[in-house]
DNA sequence: TCAGTTATTGAGACCGGTCTCAATGCGTAT
DNA sequence: ATACGCATTGAGACCGGTCTCAATAACTGA
């Protein structure tokens, strides 16, 4: 009696615990409803959690029952996978973090598709942050990268004699790849154009059709408002352009070659005192390289506002082939970036570093031929 | 002697162990000296982990003392913060995704731009996306995006006709804000241009010009390669702008109001197909209208090379401000869409609700006034 | 059938942080 | 000195997945 009395006890006993652990484990499912995990899938597919995630998650091995009955129960509860579970135990992230100067300027975001489709070939995403060409801004976006534990950034650097955040980065073990300008000193690959190379052509072609005094027009600003050494550009990719056309301006037999570099060129008020300024040369100066398109847009402008026609008044060259130099009378000569090539470099070379490639590292150059369109014209034309 | 020989085994079988967990414990340390964990800055401030995560992770309360310990070991050892753990426990990223059409499409960048800037003001990053206005990769994209946890999304629908994916987003609890483009059923945020507004603006000033046989040119397919039904229109920019196009055009006298709208202008090759079309029509065609600056830009390039004279032989009108209408001679008239604008209001939408707004959603109308420039002028100098 | 080998599965620890609540410490009043 | 209330701290569970290795199952050959 006593006994049947206790085996009775001992089955109710039993009965409310399963009971309770059914209500609680409705009530659960209830609340994580929108977001079905490894073990919810393995309950229902009757296999142990890690059977369930090898899975879901392609690797190891499994019986094709198992990984029916493991499918059919995913798709059956809606299941999706969580990255940050799954980053968090392999120690890697499928997210890249791409540091530019501005989104907005179509020689980044040119370079940023390519990126994002060599990218997206690879199954992975990326972070995108805007510089502004600022340190300070860089240095804190690398941060917040870094503490999204990024597979790996693309940084056009903004200054490349201060680079300890990147450095810091890549003693941290994330690879870095720079895209348009390079640090030396830096152990990370860069993919850039050919900037001396290129800067050398325009300057050979304008000297070939007579000019002497050309100005080169930048968004460097120098102390006391005047080049003095090359060493105050932080960006690799427009000292090297400089560098170049002092060169060649000395080669033309230009006795001040620096005199010719106009600088601190940053929106559409700046472009009309400098071009004042060149209007105004003595010396006359019969031709023009803008240091990107955005300058070069800006110059275009405020030019024509002033009655100069190209190529008669002054000859005029773009750097980067930008969709406004195509629809001016006559259409704009550019230095050709193909930043979209630049971009699917600069994230194979990265995706080669993620997956373990310690080879040397590379410093790729690609060319950046000139497209001489009709706003290049001879000297003589040029009215002197 | 047997019992001795055992003992021994015993002894240097322990012995063998010991020494290859230490071992193991060497390499693990020193393989993840490269990340400082909360642990270890409790360790070395001789705190428990709990309070030194209260410290590093900003939150609970600390006395001084043990805040400074805390502070002082962390940057000693150069701590720097898991965001993916962090998420892992809070249930929330600190990451916005975007799908865009084309980053590279200035539209885009411009709003992405817009996006990023309210974003970072937020602490926010952006994990952007394209589409490549297709449905299909749309679809991909938002599944990248909902593995990776975002705390938000800010999508401009290639289709508003199918978007079961988006609910499901928003079902799961992930907010939602469409951009360019709404999908009345969708319980989500939109901020769009008033394009329906804009495009009667358009018309009536050329209309008020003697105007009446007007283009308007599309990169959107048709079934049987006409407008026949405006739900065949998936984008509802572009859908309001048509509809209020034809409207227009009903108003100004035209009996066929659909055989103006040319389709599928996709690159330059299909531009230049519509543009022998447009100079081919019959009554003739005075004015143009461009869907976006995309095909703007490569109808104004057609036309040129056909000859064609802005105004005197067709007026011109682009959606969007793009940098090429304002190099061009005469100047573009453009429906001066403000994207930046867009993204941040996009972006603030969302910052609220993902900090727990649940007020009515919210259609934003951006007024999108035309700009007036050269482009345009009277008919009668349209030449007839 | 039994033994040996290979394939599959499950238990439990772990990633690096957050969160909860009980334990401990400190300050104040009697 | 003792009691009470408040502030601070620590222990341990947990987030959702991966990884390791022992246990179990399945297969094959004698």
């Amino acid at each position: 009696m006593r006994i049947l009395f206790l085996n009775i006890l001992i089955r109710v006993n039993h009965f409310a615990k399963e009971f309770v652990k059914r209500d609680i484990g409705t009530v659960k499912m209830s609340s994580k409803k929108t977001s079905i995990t490894v073990a919810d899938v393995a309950r229902a597919a009757k296999v142990s959690k890690a059977t369930a995630a090898r899975v879901l998650g392609g690797y190891g091995v499994a019986s094709e029952k198992t990984r029916n009955a493991v499918t059919e129960a995913a798709e059956k509860l809606g299941y999706r996978s969580n990255e940050l579970a799954r980053s968090m135990s392999t120690g890697r992230t499928g997210l890249i973090g791409v540091v530019v100067g501005d989104i907005e300027n179509a020689f980044f975001s040119r370079a940023v598709r390519g990126i994002s489709d060599a990218a997206n070939a690879a199954g992975l995403n990326l972070i995108i942050t805007n510089s502004n060409e600022d340190l300070e801004q860089e240095r804190e976006m690398v941060a917040v990268l870094m503490r999204q534990r990024v597979a790996g950034m693309i940084v056009a650097p903004t200054d490349v004699r201060d680079t300890v955040h990147l450095e810091a980065a890549i003693s941290s073990g994330t690879p870095v790849v720079t895209f348009d300008r390079v640090a030396d000193h830096l152990v990370a690959d860069s993919v850039c154009g050919d900037d001396a190379a290129a800067a050398d052509q325009v300057m050979r072609h304008l000297h070939d059709l007579g000019h002497q005094n050309v100005a080169y027009v930048t968004a460097a600003g120098f102390q006391g408002g005047r080049l003095s050494d090359l060493d105050e550009i932080g960006i690799t990719a427009v000292r090297n352009r400089i560098a170049a056309f002092l060169t060649a301006s000395e080669r033309a037999g230009i006795e001040d070659p620096m005199g010719l570099v106009f600088q601190n060129v940053i929106g559409e008020e700046s472009a009309q005192d400098i071009v004042a300024a060149i209007l105004a040369h003595e010396p006359a100066i019969t031709a023009v390289l803008a240091s990107d398109s955005l300058i070069g847009a800006s110059l275009y402008k405020a030019f024509k506002e002033r009655g100069v026609r190209f190529p008669s008044d002054l000859s005029f060259v773009s750097w980067f082939d930008a969709d406004w130099t195509k629809v001016t009378a006559p259409q704009i000569s550019v230095v050709d970036q193909p930043t979209y090539e630049f971009g699917q470099k600069a994230m194979q070379c990265l995706i080669g570093r993620i997956n373990g490639d310690s080879s040397k590292i590379e410093h790729i150059l690609i060319p950046t031929p000139m497209i001489a369109r009709g706003s290049i014209g001879p000297r003589e034309t040029c009215g002197d």
